[in-house]
DNA sequence: TTTAATCTTGAGAATAAGTTTCAAATTTAA
DNA sequence: TTAAATTTGAAACTTATTCTCAAGATTAAA
């Protein structure tokens, strides 16, 4: 069984623990997030469901990011211009992102000490880490060079 | 001379060297500002210029903040709700935020090392880090306790 | 398979943070 | 004091996200 039919499944059985209703809507969503290397919004994977020529609604793909953040198969990694960005969680270690303000090009990290240390700090407060962000803002390299 | 009136000195430098006009509303939300002790957003700041009895518009205190956090005294610390909050940069290491996502309480730690080690990772890449946010989501003890 | 209860959907209205517009007021340099 | 340039307040606008609601889909049980 492939990757993606086994979280579909897992999917399915999220919706039904928690009493709600598995929709095609529900599984269309899914599916074309999984096929995403990279950080999506909403427009963006409503605008590639639009155009494989699914017929969901932006509300429903707003209503489903909830349950897949839930479920732990994506999370939010950033905001920008009051927008949010996600990504796939399967696999991935939370990691750094660097954001350059003048390009906005987003560049990302994995650090596995920076992870323990920050898993450390939660625990040392009696705090249950779910996940985190780290944002570095800054100036990239081409950036800094065209001025 | 005071810690304050000594920074709005230097604000008021900074707003002529950029060629602008040094308003008394810019200064009064500058001097509101520096009182603060917390994070803060703009509806709460704008309110509390309101109570004492201050004509400032919201439109003034949107426009007063990013000249404020390119002069240095604030910086954006996180998003909540589509709300930005800021606060007060002053002696202040960037630093770590606990985001409760149950009771949205804020709890905040310095760990000199970990900035460090955030500043190689930025050198390491060529890039030039201005600031870093660092959130970690997750479940605060007393909300634990609460079930 | 039919039913009935419940949930979900799409479309558009509503919400709210933040931005923009513009005429009147203020600041500034000379 | 004046004139050019900027800023202000108020309200309109923008835009991501949430909400509403009638119609349609799912589900468990008969």
């Amino acid at each position: 069984m492939s990757v993606t039919s086994e979280i579909v499944k897992d999917f399915k059985n999220f919706i039904k623990k928690k009493g709600l209703k598995y929709t095609s809507e529900r599984e269309e969503i899914l599916k074309e997030i999984l096929k995403s290397k990279q950080h999506f919004d909403v427009d963006e994977l409503y605008m590639k469901l639009r155009k494989k020529g699914s017929k969901v609604s932006k509300a429903s793909v707003y209503r489903t990011i909830p349950l897949l953040v839930e479920a732990g198969y994506i999370q939010e990694v950033y905001k920008q211009d009051s927008r949010s960005y996600y990504e796939v969680t399967l696999d991935k270690l939370p990691h750094i992102h660097f954001i350059c303000i003048k390009c906005k090009s987003v560049d990302e990290i994995i650090d596995d000490y920076l992870a323990e240390r920050i898993q450390e700090e939660a625990k040392n407060r009696n705090y249950t880490p779910l996940t985190y962000h780290l944002e570095i803002f800054g100036i990239c390299h081409k950036c800094k060079k065209e001025g």
